[in-house]
DNA sequence: ACCTGAACACCGTTCAAGT
DNA sequence: ACCTGAACACCGTTCAAGT
């Protein structure tokens, strides 16, 4: 389908396919293969096509190379895919732990996670399929729980707490990227050269919570707006805090005037 | 690999597969397809074989039928996983709406969801893969947002809970199957006709955290043993917990005495 | 009406052979 | 040392043909 005759470049299908890059003049220097610049291809062909679209032959013709060379530089394509989720979070630092500071310091926590999920298409369902206890990200891990043990949690909701906040970062990513692969597949091929576009298919989904039957939803039909409108940036920083209160309910102190937001 | 001899059954794979039925009695009054004997002979397939092994192709032998047979009755695989997502959840009641009890009202919800997903392998992946709006899956939201609303919560706030419940119970069942999975492929096929020992694995994973150099790790070190041990069904109460208070935050009575647990 | 057989356009992975 | 070519054992989906 996507299979045009060399030299037919298609519209780009995602946000993420800024200016498909050309395929001949690609590789300049002939320079050798390498682990690095083979997870540099899948990243690429990752935006162009997503997950589903994600091979180990597209690698390799990005790389203008066959696909069993790839099979010297990574053991399979799940190797692969776990050098992505790694390197992704190449350079994220946790702060000192700073007590007074606690909830701020985990709000800009999910806000980088967050950001670097949306980097590239279909990364959180890569980050979803993997447990976050690889060698490399352990030090992640670590400056979370001292984070929640600095602002004197009790253990047993520290050890909790990092993967609830985790796997809230990934999930909601996860859906913003399935609304925006609904919208751009409904949309068909057709004249959606225009990115998903982001704000009409929240009226869509307005306009289909309004059809419902009154009498059968009801709360449906009177949070429709807020369950789809607003920005998704204010969506996950209402999640958010939810959680970040719920953690703060284990402080001794229950602090009165430390209402957040 | 799995493709022995006809009459050769391998040992059991995984807790699912719960004493293999033989291939070719199966169908004794060779009754005709339908998409329900479709949808119930891939619950079959994905039992034993994961949802990675879930093909058309092993769907179509477990009925003893032809791969294109299938497609008079599902118009393509992603239709039929939508089918057992929606499936999983049939006869899936949620409660009238009592403001007084709506933690254990949450609670009695989560258990149930999290019962559903574990009484097949895998599912947790299915279900994360769907957002949760196709029409059948409807009444579960506006029954949650009913709960929500009748315990005073904001609008705003109860239009997240859902999602963010929901997203909370697929992400650790989702994770409990991503454990389960490791231990046993680190078991190799070896002797480990053993159901993947949920027990050992804790162990194993409890020495891998104490082994890490005490200097970089301390509270990994430290909370090693709540992090792994402790059944599963703990550990998912006190996450839930943790969303509940912060949820309870919001009402404008702060319940002095309503500690929870 | 319901299913089969064969084909098409893909997959991930392996491995002997070339340079 | 690094890559190619060909093969193997799979995929999902379509469609003419059989009964």
């Amino acid at each position: 389908m996507s299979n045009a005759a060399p030299g037919t470049p298609a519209p780009p299908p995602s946000p993420w396919d800024r200016r498909r890059r050309p395929r001949a003049q690609a590789a300049p220097a002939r320079l050798p293969l390498s682990r690095e610049r083979v997870v540099e291809a899948a990243f690429t062909v990752l935006d162009d096509q997503g997950l589903d679209g994600l091979s180990m032959r597209r690698v390799a013709a990005e790389l203008g190379v066959t696909v069993s060379a790839l099979y010297a530089h990574v053991s399979s394509k799940d190797d692969l895919l776990e050098l992505m989720y790694t390197r992704l979070f190449d350079g994220f630092e946790l702060p000192e732990p700073d007590p007074k500071r606690w909830r701020e310091q985990l709000r800009d926590f999910a806000h980088a996670g967050r950001r670097r999920l949306l980097s590239h298409r279909d990364m959180a369902r890569i980050s979803m399929a993997h447990v976050p206890f690889t060698a490399e990200l352990l030090p992640h891990v670590e400056g979370l729980l001292a984070i929640f043990r600095a602002a004197g949690l009790p253990d047993h909701i520290a050890a909790e707490a990092g993967d609830l906040i985790s796997t809230y970062i990934d999930g909601f990513v996860l859906e913003e990227g399935m609304w925006q692969d609904r919208a751009a597949r409904e949309d068909g091929e057709e004249a959606s050269l225009a990115r998903p576009d982001w704000h009409e298919m929240a009226d869509r989904m307005r306009d289909y919570f309004a059809s419902l039957p009154a009498e059968d939803f009801p709360n449906l039909r009177a949070l429709s707006g807020l369950m789809v409108s607003g920005s998704s940036d204010t969506r996950f920083d209402t999640g958010l805090e939810i959680i970040l209160r719920g953690l703060a309910s284990y402080l001794p102190d229950t602090a009165p005037g430390d209402d957040a937001r």
